[in-house]
DNA sequence: GGTACTTTTTACATCGTTGGAACAACGTTG
DNA sequence: CAACGTTGTTCCAACGATGTAAAAAGTACC
């Protein structure tokens, strides 16, 4: 069925090596025997086996991305952009899907050869320092999203405690003074920094901090983020702006806000992490943390790629990729009239 | 570095051959051995290298699925069914990125050698009959979510014009009598469909075809859903009612809706297409078609999966999974009183 | 002990590709 | 024209696994 370069080898009247030295752009093939190959290269329609180019080289092409889950869309977005970049450089890209859950991330870095991959690229949420083995199967990692692991690894984020403390910040600008928190979470990693970002802002402000003001999720989805608003709405003294530690949280706030009869901003102003599109056609359109999604993908795909070839300096990089604070109508209120009768 | 079967056998003191039977489960191996060439393999942690094992069996264990974006979320939350589909029977998911344009379907279509993949799932955008060859490199394809293309190729999708009217005879119902629709779309395919639902529905109710309610769009985006929506509102005789061809499509028009002062779903139901969850914490949330994802996935999954081990019948399969009409605000209003001032 | 049979293990070839070395052809040069 | 370097081609082994077939070991029976 397939064709194998012997078969083209025949057809060209040259041997299998003359073949592969002309499909790996070798220098020094006979301008004649060159046409002639590739006259029977178009012929067949050959395409090389990468499963046997590989074994040969000791390559698999494949880099493995893991992710709790691609419905999340922060996290469809980013694997399409990693699959893009890494595309370019050659690389096919494997999803795994964790749901989040540290017994399956622990399971999916285990389950990582070097046979499967050439190097893999981690988005962990609930992983702990003490789960990451000495080497995973000897491929290279590089870590996505965060920083709590303390691990010595490749790293690539956003500066997860200034943002926060931007968005944060803002909302303080704005004359907020009972400012709460959606998205804090037992596990180590995001929830910390932005937690930690956030504390830092209320200090600078001049606000002090309330256990009862940070509502904790138990994960990062839109339901999560309405029950916490639910909770924070039946405080005795309601807050009058809410941070959350991502978008879906922030869009579940905000359901909840208009279910209870309250408007955003003027009543509740509320602001989200990640800048989904979602967030800028809700009503009213999501204030937002933007990371560079893109400069975050191909800095994660460079610096595995850097790690693949042995270019890569012994010591773990620390790459930290920009962001910016998108200022929508959920903080600042709407610019033409909207009627909301 | 990594571990292979000739490292086993050697620390076991039998023959590479016996460790490949302990493997892969050969029943005729002495206890004796069998137990020292598990110690072994435990002790060293092997794992086969699946690129030799393919390469000699034939087969590659990848299935490739063709999609237009993670980004958007019907496709990230599809492809999480599919690969977790495709894992409990033992392949890895390859997805490729076409951006819906029919240069790059047709590209990634050419590029699927049978050494690459065992078979593919495709979801085509704009791809014609005529971009298909006779077969793709003679690995077996499914096609997903469409049947316009026709082609004698195994397809699973929902019953697009029966949902299509399923939704419009659902507005009607409702005493909605200038119903517009917008996702109409040069192109072929589920747009074709949708519009074709949308005429029967109007023509079951009576009601009149009117070419200035249907807006094309040029992507199932959330901003194409708001020009469009801009265009239908600008018409002499508004329409009372949207069926928009997707949930972002939706989107979109209830963002300009309710720029535009207008209530939904008082003034303007709008219904959607996908079950986005995004649709279910929108203001208002978003009445729309609910396709069973994940049957559509394991069927799809299924499909390949046997035509590729060869118990498939010869004639091509057409597989309808279900949908189901999913009841919000954004058609029947508020059960709770959601204050709007 | 020999024969026939079954169970267990091994050697070898093979999948499609490429690296390395050997080899062949060629033109240059002394 | 012999020796040489350059260019071009081929042969062989190897990547890691498994199918095939043959060899070896074990068992049963006469």
């Amino acid at each position: 069925m397939a064709v194998t370069l012997k078969d083209v080898a025949t057809l060209a009247g040259v041997s299998v090596k003359t073949v592969s030295n002309v499909v790996n752009g070798y220098a020094f093939v006979k301008p004649e025997n060159r046409r002639r190959v590739e006259e029977a290269l178009a012929a067949t329609g050959y395409r090389p086996n990468v499963g046997a180019r590989n074994l040969r080289r000791g390559r698999t092409g494949f880099l493995a991305l893991m992710v709790p889950e691609l419905s999340i869309p922060y996290f469809g977005e980013l694997a399409g952009l990693v699959i893009t970049a890494a595309q370019r450089r050659g690389w096919s890209v494997l999803i795994e899907q964790t749901q989040g859950t540290r017994d399956r991330e622990r399971a999916t870095l285990a389950s990582l050869g070097p046979h499967l991959v050439d190097g893999a690229l981690v988005h962990p949420e609930a992983l702990e320092s003490a789960d990451f083995p000495d080497s995973v199967g000897g491929i290279p990692l590089v870590l996505l999203g965060e920083h709590a692991v303390e691990v010595d690894i490749d790293h690539v984020a956003i500066d997860n405690v200034l943002a926060a403390r931007t968005a944060v910040l803002h909302l303080a600008g704005l004359g907020r003074r009972r400012i709460a928190a959606i998205g804090a979470n037992s596990r180590r990693g995001t929830s910390e920094l932005r937690l930690a970002g956030y504390r830092t802002a209320l200090a600078e402000a001049g606000l002090s901090y309330e256990d009862s003001l940070v509502a904790p999720v138990e994960k990062y989805h839109r339901t999560s983020g309405a029950s916490a608003m639910k909770q924070l709405l039946a405080l005795p003294e309601r807050p009058d702006a809410v941070f959350c530690f991502n978008d879906l949280l922030a869009v579940g706030a905000l359901r909840v806000a208009a279910e209870q009869g309250l408007r955003v901003p003027e009543d509740i102003a509320i602001a989200g992490f990640d800048n989904n599109e979602e967030g800028s056609f809700s009503l009213p359109s999501l204030t937002t943390i933007s990371p560079d999604k893109t400069a975050l993908a191909e800095a994660a795909v460079e610096l595995i790629h850097r790690r693949i070839s042995g270019e890569a300096a012994a010591a773990p990089q620390d790459v930290q990729t920009p962001f910016s604070l998108e200022v929508r109508e959920s903080t600042t209120g709407y610019d033409r009239d909207i009627v909301r009768t």
